[in-house]
DNA sequence: GTCCTAGTTTTGACTAAGTCAAAAGAAGCG
DNA sequence: CGCTTCTTTTGACTTAGTCAAAACTAGGAC
């Protein structure tokens, strides 16, 4: 009953020129299921269907599939990183502070960078990484209101 | 030869109602003489001059001053936690993505957030963190030129 | 000036997240 | 069907940071 919202596993990894593999597959399922996860819920999330994947196994995964780039890694303040496997459109994320929940954002501009400063410091600009913070509807909802995971 | 930069730290510590003591006023100076600088940077130039000081109380001064007020905490994906002195004024970073050099960047508006997304997928929005990407003249200028520490 | 007490610092063990490296195992080409 | 190269497993290790109890001290009270 897991309604599978993935664009085919092995077609993607194949497309990315990486050798399909049951642990591969198993990730990006995973991750197509619910977005946002670390490693250690995919590794939870892939042992439950195979009970002798290794937590190496994830991080090597999972960082294979990024290089290739299939999936993105991000990584919010006060977080481990997080994979999702929506990448190119530049988009960005609001984190929740109480409970570290994240959501998707669409980019206003569509291409990076979608902000410029107005003093690069010399630097050459690659990209603008935007991150919301805010409390979202569950923990508005939530009857101890005062917690924040991240000091305002 | 270390041009203090420094508005006063005993002030600084007295006036949020923290006690002075050497390990704030350490840490404090080391800051202002050293933005974002990580814990572990910020102990070996405290220890320099205070050699029984101990990386717990760095770590505890620095979540004091922060929780306080006078620091703030960043933490640029694939670093650990960095700290400044310049709070309350809602400014932004530049990131080397090869050797990790941070820059300030002044907020556009001013205040917080100094953006909003197009929806908020029902969060309540608290504050928008921009992190702009990019390489730093010293690497630009460096010999071997394909080697970034976060892959784009 | 001296004493007292709450707030600080030290010490040292512990946890979480992730990396490194070598040996065992499988994907897929020929 | 066998070979070669890429993957996975196993397990030790590193880094960044937290927890908790005992020792110490800043600064107000006397």
């Amino acid at each position: 009953m897991p309604a599978t919202t993935t664009p085919d596993p092995r077609g993607l990894l194949r497309e990315a020129g990486l050798r399909v593999t049951e642990p591969r597959v198993a990730v990006v399922t995973a991750l197509a299921d619910n977005p946002h996860s670390g490693a250690d819920a995919i590794y939870a999330q892939v042992a439950a269907h195979m009970p002798t994947t290794s937590r190496q196994a994830i991080y090597n995964v999972l960082s294979d599939i990024t290089s290739a780039g299939i999936a993105r890694r991000i990584e919010p303040a006060g977080q481990p990183g997080l994979y999702e496997l929506r990448v190119g459109d530049n988009h960005h994320h609001i984190v929740c502070q109480r409970c570290g929940a994240v959501t998707d954002v669409d980019c206003v501009t569509g291409h990076a960078p979608c902000l410029t400063p107005n003093t690069t410091n010399g630097f050459d600009l690659v990209e603008a990484e935007v991150t919301f913070w805010g409390v979202c509807t569950a923990c508005k909802a939530a009857t101890v209101p005062n917690s924040s995971i991240v000091p305002v």
